[in-house]
DNA sequence: ACAGGATCCTGGGGGC
DNA sequence: TGCCCCCAGGATCCTG
């Protein structure tokens, strides 16, 4: 289930080998994906060349030559490849586009909750994010606008930090690890946060984000980056994925809930709810 | 405004 | 072995 920091290693992967290339054929089209946009694939990409390969929140950009961008968003189950052609046939292939150097850009989606979009000139890549409502990269969150739109939410934590018009990227695993981090409870409101717990949720966010881009990202299941190999930080995660076992601080077990409609996992001791106590914890006020 | 559920989708795993 | 059911969760939509 890539999240940022699994899209960004794939980022990585792909740009030194996608450079400079130019787009000779497509030979699968996302025609099967949900919210498909019904366009000539064919003839928008052929003769179009790489200029650079970024990233936006879970988004890849694909920054194309005749400033015409390939928007990829891997969904649950997405993996994004360079391969050479003419390989094993490959279940669940969604787009293929052919390179000039005989290998081709694969994207696969098992569950197709993936998503392809691409944009013109006109289409441009400037004010799209905007219009989409998707909130600001992770890493470049301002301290007061953080504080205003957490504090001016009933929500739960974790439902915010989902919520990809708040801050971009974060997922289900990252979620829950931040919130460890910070030693918050995922059930707390925004409302209800001091600024003092605000700034440290911003920061575990940030912190937690850049070590798993530092470990090439969490494999759960089905993620791999954009050379085919597995991430390392699925061994560092301290309650995602670890329920039962005690948490590495104080050794109660980790539990696990259902919030925001995910499974939520969390230390019932050492995280705080500021007075909303999930299971009986002592902590808190 | 927010919570919660349903929806999309498939493969893997547990239980029987 | 085989079958059924549940589970995973990104995003979106609908209802209460």
């Amino acid at each position: 289930m890539p999240e940022l920091p699994e899209v960004e290693t794939i980022v990585r992967d792909l740009r030194p080998v996608l450079k400079r290339r130019k787009i000779t054929g497509v030979s699968r089209l996302p025609t099967k994906m949900r919210r498909a946009e019904p366009i000539d694939w064919t003839g928008s990409l052929v003769g179009l060349s790489w200029k650079r390969v970024t990233r936006r929140g879970k988004w890849i950009v694909n920054e194309l030559s005749a400033d015409c961008h390939l928007l990829i968003h891997l969904g649950m189950t997405g993996q994004l490849q360079v391969q050479k052609m003419g390989g094993n046939e490959i279940d669940h292939l969604h787009l293929q586009i052919e390179l000039d150097n005989g290998k081709c850009l694969q994207f696969r989606d098992v569950r197709r909750f993936g998503a392809v979009r691409f944009l013109t000139a006109e289409q441009a890549l400037a004010t799209y994010f905007d219009e989409e409502g998707l909130g600001p990269e992770p890493f470049q969150v301002d301290p007061a606008y953080w504080f205003k739109r957490l504090n001016s939410s009933q929500r739960n934590l974790k439902a915010l930090l989902l919520d990809q018009g708040i801050v971009a990227g974060v997922g289900n695993i990252y979620a829950d690890e931040a919130l460890f981090r910070a030693r918050l409870a995922p059930v707390l409101r925004g409302c209800d946060l001091k600024p003092a717990q605000a700034e440290s949720l911003r920061l575990a966010v940030e912190e937690v984000l850049q070590d798993a881009i530092s470990k090439r990202g969490s494999t759960i299941r089905d993620y791999i980056g954009g050379s085919g190999l597995k991430g390392g930080f699925q061994n560092n995660l301290r309650v995602y994925g670890r329920t039962g076992d005690p948490c590495v601080r104080c050794s109660m077990p980790v539990a696990k809930i259902d919030l925001a409609g995910r499974s939520t996992h969390f230390c019932p001791r050492c995280q705080v709810g500021n007075g909303r106590q999930p299971l009986g914890s002592k902590e808190g006020r």
